[in-house]
DNA sequence: AAGCTCATCAACCGCAGCCGT
DNA sequence: GACGGCTGCGGTTGATGAGCT
């Protein structure tokens, strides 16, 4: 039998909005408020699916709509609630007065991932220790793109041939998702440490010593380029103490039961507060690791470090 | 200057949940 | 409880303009 559709569609009007058919929507919603979105378009007279007007209204024409672009504090807020509740467009747009859902999750996919992706590949600054989010937001240079057709490319053609590196949990178990609850609200405020312009101060970017072949579970890279920045966001990848963890909790038992922990820990190195991996396969010498500090008593800030190759002290400060 | 690539934003689609019958 | 309609949400697509070569 199958799921009626949502209205009829023959003979319905599709795409763009015109100026005459916003003001008749306005003013029918107006005179007769919101709701019944069904049975609007042929009340109002026009020639529109009710979804589709239902959209406008919300997107477009509501009155108390914020025009203009993104501020600095709407972009960390968002990132904060991002963290927090995950994709949940309608509740982050919630606790942003004047922005849509719409609004806010292109402006996640296109704008802040991107930045954030952008941080963690830039390859080519190899001096680069800091990051700036709001002056990389306020640039229109095309510098480590994530276009959208390269993205499809890489989710389409994925395929972890290599399941030894400890990064891969055997499972290639998806992150877990933060319940939203009362807390998770809570966290979204002072004291809590996710990546934004502010707490993010220092850095070291990844080289790009993965192949296509050892793309990591929750850093897929395609060629240069780090892709699945928001599974890396949505993976509790940092802890509200601050701690930068890439690992979910199954990854992190895998990786402790293959590899010398101990070992690690207490080599010359002295990774205080420090968690990373050593891999050595095939005369392959690579280490991959973070650092994270929480300097809350110091203006919330925090201290992130990555670093590959064999000497990664060379980049603690 | 032209063609190409990419960023942005508006809009569409399918699905799930809610609610009334 | 089952069913169907309506609504809202999140993912995705498409149009368009800007930037780059």
């Amino acid at each position: 039998m199958g799921k009626a559709p949502c209205c009829e569609k023959i003979g319905l009007k599709r795409g763009r909005w015109t100026k005459e058919e916003d003001e008749i929507l306005s003013k029918y919603v107006q005179a007769n408020g919101e709701g019944s979105w069904k049975s609007l378009p042929k009340n109002a007279g026009l020639l529109r699916c009710g979804k589709s007007c239902r959209l406008r209204w919300i997107n477009y024409l509501r009155g108390d709509l914020k025009r203009g672009n993104i501020s600095v504090e709407e972009d960390e807020m968002i990132v904060k609630l991002h963290k927090a509740f995950g994709n949940r467009w309608s509740l982050i747009a919630s606790h942003l007065p004047g922005r849509t859902d719409n609004e806010i999750k292109n402006y996640w996919n296109s704008s802040l991932s991107r930045q954030i992706y952008r941080f963690f590949t830039n390859k080519n600054e190899e001096t680069q220790t800091s990051i700036n989010i709001a002056n990389l937001s306020n640039k229109k240079q095309r510098v480590g793109r994530v276009s959208r057709c390269v993205a499809k490319k890489y989710n389409k053609d994925r395929v972890f041939k290599n399941n030894k590196l400890p990064f891969l949990s055997t499972t290639n178990k998806p992150a877990p998702q933060k319940p939203v609850d009362k807390q998770a609200d809570e966290n979204v405020g002072v004291g809590s440490s996710f990546v934004t312009e502010n707490n993010i101060k220092e850095s070291k970017a990844c080289d790009n010593v993965f192949s296509d072949e050892m793309k990591p579970d929750l850093f897929g890279f395609q060629g240069n380029e780090l892709m699945d920045v928001d599974n890396f966001l949505e993976s509790e990848a940092l802890d509200t103490n601050g701690v930068l963890s890439i690992h979910d909790e199954y990854q992190i038992e895998q990786w402790l039961a293959d590899i010398d922990v101990e070992n690690l820990m207490n080599n010359e190195r002295n990774f205080d507060e420090t968690m990373g991996f050593r891999y050595d396969e095939n005369e392959l010498n690579m280490e991959f690791g973070f650092k994270g500090y929480n300097m809350s008593d110091e203006g919330n800030d925090m201290l992130v470090w990555l670093w590959e190759g064999s000497n990664p002290t060379q980049l603690q400060g």
